[in-house]
DNA sequence: GCAAGGTC
């Protein structure tokens, strides 16, 4: 019988804890132990009409905008297992593992969202223990780490008084609060008469979406305007010009010139030639760069043409048979462990990937890349070095992700080894021209490549020509930059830079990234040709509608997390935080209803079929022929289902992720009554 | 059918 049940958030946390403590169950410190592990978050809150009384089930069941905005005191807050198949089983085995259980210890991620608190929360509430719990925070997952940890326990029994958890689980009802803002938009386009399955918002996507709209808006409107300078050029091809700050538009004006003629007035004021003066040549370095996060794995893969749904799958597949770290990360450095691993490693992975070992020159860590603390520490190679690229095709279910995980790796281990690359050397020359002092040319030149040579996302520079010792007057020609084209790169660093927490987590970015773009997918909203995005029709009705409202602002964002932390820190009453999604409801709800007029004059007025007639067959209700849809939802009915229908009898069927019974019985619509499938959940 | 946050 163990005094401490360990609940840590996921397999490899348990495996981590149980290298730590000397098992999978034993005795630490004095106090007998057993680990056991959930697998993120293992229960997610009910269907808003199962969160509240039988006479209010029609209402918040409805997506008609007349029953909006909800009234949030009606909700019970309950929470139910998610769908995914083996999840009641390990709720099941953590609720008899408790059983013989002085106290639970708390051993989720150690994350200031609070989320590890809350996942295991969820745990304890659901299995019904009111017993003593405990919660250990472990900066990594070394066993340096978890053992202090383990030896500092916090007393968190009263999970009222637990101020990680309130915050997250605030969080958690915020965003569930805003799916509101789905149904609003979707009704309101639907009612303009347009078929759309689902007009996706939310302070993540709505973000995405209004800032690629945006950008797209931006190249349209782009105005090319050329503006004409003098500029100095040396024989060597070198150009000369005067420095001047983007904001002095004062400035600016008097050097560029609109019309061509002025500038070739004010080029006749200068003499040319003239002589290039070399002002100083100073020695410089780089170090190598941070290591990636899943998002830019994603942006970087993207140029080959790897969609982020792929990504993230195969990247799965690699990371559960060892080959590569955890995805999920939001390290960008990793610890001396982790760093000693990779140098242990580094021979045969730069073999491997196609580096020369005599490269990997700088072996000792440098301080802003190895830190004594990461949790799982920066994406890169994992510590099962495949024999042969080829090998990792054992962790595929699919041999046909082959080239990908190939190129996932060896993205993985290029990144990685740069760290252990020398500095690239340049030197930066300043040059002038000796008459005219205020026209200034600047320009690097490569010395030692060092870790460019093993990583460099692009061309490495070419070493430029020299400088020239004559220079003569011209005009040169310029315009405004016309915006770039949006790229999953571009969006990502938006996203993760905007304010003070960025907007929505490394993992959930490149996630949802994953189902915007994704064909398949409901919320299919973004497409994605090689990292270049562009708006799908519904896209652009979301981003669109959304104009203007407070769900598609990233201060959305800014102000839930600056409330969180004050609910973390007991400044703020949870309830207080969440009924600031009441505002931003009762804001946008009039504002999308306006904005519906907005998608007629960016997608044009609603074609006169909007839904496709359905495919029909036939079948038999008691004993008299009738005809029901094909298919019932994504599934089409097989010729032995439509058998067993016509025959009476219940069927059941594999359904996305799970099973669906039920038999022939009759509907009603609109006043008409017809013969269809019904489902058993249905009564 | 909906959110964003975890995870496999």
């Amino acid at each position: 019988m163990a005094e401490y049940l360990i609940l840590t958030e996921k397999k490899s946390a348990a495996d981590n804890f149980s290298k730590a403590l000397g098992g999978s169950s034993g005795n630490f410190d004095g106090h007998s132990y057993q680990i056991v592990h959930a697998q993120g978050h293992l229960m997610e809150l009910s269907e808003p009409k199962d969160q509240v009384a039988g006479d209010l089930k029609e209402r918040y069941g409805s997506w008609d905008p007349e029953n909006m905005p909800w009234n949030l005191n009606d909700f019970s807050w309950v929470k139910e297992p998610t769908k995914a198949g083996n999840i009641r089983k390990i709720l099941s085995q953590i609720k008899k593992a408790s059983q013989n259980a002085q106290a639970i210890v708390i051993a989720t991620d150690n994350d200031p969202s609070g989320e590890g608190e809350l996942l295991a929360w969820e745990i304890i509430n659901e299995i019904g223990w009111h017993g003593k719990v405990y919660r250990e925070y472990h900066d990594d997952e070394t066993p340096k780490s978890i053992t202090k940890a383990m030896r500092n326990l916090k007393d968190v029994s009263d999970q009222t008084k637990d101020g990680d958890y309130l915050k997250a689980n605030v969080r958690s009802r915020w965003d569930f609060a805003s799916m509101q803002l789905t149904r609003l938009a979707t009704s309101y386009v639907r009612n303009a008469g347009y078929y759309v399955k689902v007009v996706n918002q939310g302070r993540l996507k709505s973000v995405m979406l209004s800032m690629v709209y945006k950008r797209e808006q931006a190249i349209k409107n782009y105005v090319k305007k050329p503006f004409y300078e003098v500029k100095f050029q040396d024989d060597q091809g070198h150009l000369y010009a005067r420095k001047v700050a983007k904001d002095n538009e004062e400035r600016l004006a008097q050097i560029r010139h609109a019309d061509k003629a002025q500038a070739e007035a004010e080029l006749t004021q200068y003499q040319s030639p003239v002589h290039v003066k070399k002002l100083k040549m100073v020695n410089k370095k780089s170090t190598p760069k941070t290591l990636l996060d899943l998002a830019k794995v994603d942006a970087l893969l993207s140029k080959k043409g790897y969609s982020s749904n792929k990504i993230k799958n195969v990247y799965q597949q690699l990371y559960e048979a060892g080959y590569v770290s955890y995805p999920r990360t939001e390290d960008k450095v990793i610890t001396s462990e982790q760093f000693n691993e990779l140098v242990q490693n580094s021979k045969e992975i730069a073999l491997l990937v196609g580096v020369n070992t005599q490269l990997l020159t700088h072996l000792e860590p440098r301080k802003e890349l190895v830190k004594d603390s990461a949790t799982h520490g920066a994406n890169r190679p994992g510590s099962k070095v495949p024999a042969s690229l080829d090998e990792l095709g054992k962790a595929l279910k699919n041999q046909s992700d082959l080239e990908c995980a190939k190129d996932i790796y060896c993205l993985l281990g290029k990144t990685a080894l740069a760290i252990l690359g020398d500095d690239y050397l340049y030197r930066v020359v300043t040059a002038s021209i000796e008459e005219y002092p205020a026209f200034v040319t600047q320009y690097n030149v490569p010395a030692n490549f060092g870790w460019r040579q093993i990583y460099n996302d692009g061309e490495l520079p070419k070493a430029p020509k020299p400088l020239g010792t004559q220079a003569k007057a011209i005009v040169a020609e310029g315009a405004n930059p016309k915006p770039a084209k949006p790229t999953k790169a571009w969006l990502f660093k938006r996203l993760a830079s905007y304010g003070k927490y960025g907007i929505g987590t490394g993992a959930t970015q490149q996630s949802t990234m994953a189902e915007l773009t994704n064909a398949k997918s409901n919320a299919h909203l973004l497409n994605d040709k090689k990292g270049v995005l562009s708006l799908t029709d519904t896209g652009l009705m979301s981003a669109v509608i959304a104009q203007g409202t407070l769900i598609a602002s990233p201060k959305a964002t800014e102000q839930l997390f600056q409330g969180m932390d004050d609910v973390g820190n007991f400044k703020l009453a949870p309830d207080q935080l969440l009924s600031t999604i009441n505002k931003v409801v009762a804001h946008d709800k009039p504002v999308l209803q306006k904005n519906v007029a907005l998608v007629e004059q960016s997608v044009g007025k609603p074609q006169k079929k909007q839904y496709p007639k359905r495919e029909k067959v036939d079948v038999t209700y008691q004993g008299k022929p009738a005809q029901i849809n094909a298919k019932w939802g994504e599934h089409t009915w097989t010729a032995d289902e439509l058998k067993e229908l016509s025959a009476g009898n219940t069927i059941t069927f594999d359904y996305k992720k799970g099973q669906i019974s039920g038999q022939l019985g009759e509907k009603e619509y609109k006043g008409h009554k017809f013969i269809a499938f019904i489902p058993d959940f249905d009564n």
